[in-house]
DNA sequence: CGGACAACCTGGCGGC
DNA sequence: TGCCGCCAGGTTGTCC
C-alpha cells in the first residue's frame, strides 16, 4: 500500500521521536518478516546502536544507526511506529517485530499480511542498489527521465511501476500521474511524444508532492506514524473511483487490468487520439 | 527485454 | 449470520 507518499510521511513523524533513542534488541514472533541477518545476530548487532537519522530510499524506510542502517519495507499493510510497550490492552494484533528503545518505549512493525521485511546492514545499497532514481530529487530532471524511458520498450504504466525505472511509485499514484498528463495507461513508452514525456515527469512530481502535503492516502490500511490517516485519498482523480464521474468532464471513470493491478482512467480524457 | 502468472499472506467486502 | 469468491498502496521468481 504504502508508496512514495506514505513512506515520506511516516519517515517524517518517526523522525523526531525515534532520532536518538537507543535500540535495546529484538523481539520477534514472525521470523520471515526479519530478512536478514539471522535473527540471532540482528538481535546482538542492533542493541545499544542509537538512531542517529531517520531517511526515505524509494519506499524503504531508512534508519541509520551507529555501525548499521535498519532498513524496513511495509509492502502493503505494514505499519511502524512508536509506542509504551507496557500496554495491557493490545489494540494491534499485527505486530510481528519489536525493538525496545530506553524509556519503557518500543519501535513496533504491524503487517497483517506479513509482507513486510525488516533488514540490518551496513551497506544499504546491497539492498536498494538495483533502484532508479528519486523522483522528487531536485538532480532529477525531465531530460533524465525522458533519456532513461527512451531505452525501454513496455506499456506506460507496467514501466512506472518499475522500481529500476523510477522509484517509489506505485499503483496509486501511477494512475493518478497517469490522469493528469491525459496518457492511457496501456500507451506503449516508445509511442509517447517528447511533449507526452515532459508532461508525464511534471505530472509523476506533482502527483507525488500533493500526496505527501496531504500525508499519504489512507485508502486502506495505510496510517501515518501516530496512527492517524492522511487525506490524500480524499483528492484523487481516478484511483478507486471506477463508475463515479471524471472530476475534468464527466465521463465515468473505467477499471481494468493492466500489469496484473486494478488501473483506472477516464476513457474521454485518456483516449489513445486525445492528444 | 517484456509480459503473464503464481507466490507470499490476511482481512474486508459484496453477493447469495 | 454464514460461507465463498474476489480484491487489495508490493515485490520476486519462473516460464515463454
Amino acid at each position: 500500500m504504502p508508496e512514495l507518499p506514505e513512506v515520506e510521511t511516516v519517515v517524517r513523524g518517526l523522525r523526531p521521536v525515534l532520532v536518538g533513542r537507543t535500540l535495546q534488541g529484538l523481539w520477534c514472533d514472525w521470523p520471515r518478516a526479519v530478512h536478514s541477518p539471522s535473527l540471532e545476530e540482528f538481535a546482538d548487532r542492533v542493541r545499544g546502536q542509537r538512531v542517529l537519522a531517520v531517511e526515505r530510499r524509494a519506499k524503504y524506510i531508512v534508519i541509520q544507526l551507529e555501525h548499521d542502517y535498519l532498513l524496513v519495507h511495509l509492502k502493503m499493510t505494514g505499519r511502524l511506529y512508536v509506542s509504551p510497550c507496557d500496554r495491557v490492552q493490545e489494540a494491534d494484533r499485527w505486530v510481528h517485530v519489536r525493538f525496545p528503545l530506553d524509556g519503557a518505549e518500543e519501535l513496533r512493525f504491524s503487517d497483517s499480511r506479513k509482507f513486510g521485511r525488516v533488514y540490518l546492514t551496513s551497506n544499504p545499497t546491497r539492498i536498494t542498489g538495483d533502484l532508479g532514481p528519486e523522483p522528487l530529487a531536485e538532480a532529477f530532471s525531465a531530460a533524465e527521465f525522458a533519456q532513461r524511458l527512451k531505452l525501454r520498450d513496455k506499456g506506460i504504466k507496467a514501466l512506472l511501476l518499475d522500481q529500476t525505472f523510477i522509484a517509489g511509485v506505485g499503483n496509486i499514484y501511477a494512475d493518478e500521474a497517469l490522469f493528469r498528463a491525459r496518457i492511457h495507461p496501456l500507451t506503449r513508452s516508445r509511442d509517447l511524444t517528447d511533449a507526452q514525456i515532459t508532461t508525464l515527469y511534471e505530472t509523476v512530481r506533482a502527483a507525488l508532492a500533493d500526496g505527501i502535503a496531504r500525508e499519504g492516502a489512507s485508502v486502506n490500511w495505510y496510517r501515518k506514524a501516530d496512527g492517524s490517516r492522511g487525506s490524500a485519498q480524499d483528492s484523487l482523480f481516478v484511483y478507486g473511483r471506477a463508475g463515479q464521474p471524471c472530476r475534468v468532464c464527466g465521463t465515468p471513470l473505467q477499471k481494468i487490468r493492466v500489469a496484473q493491478r486494478g488501473t483506472h482512467f477516464c476513457p474521454s480524457c485518456q483516449s489513445f487520439e486525445g492528444v
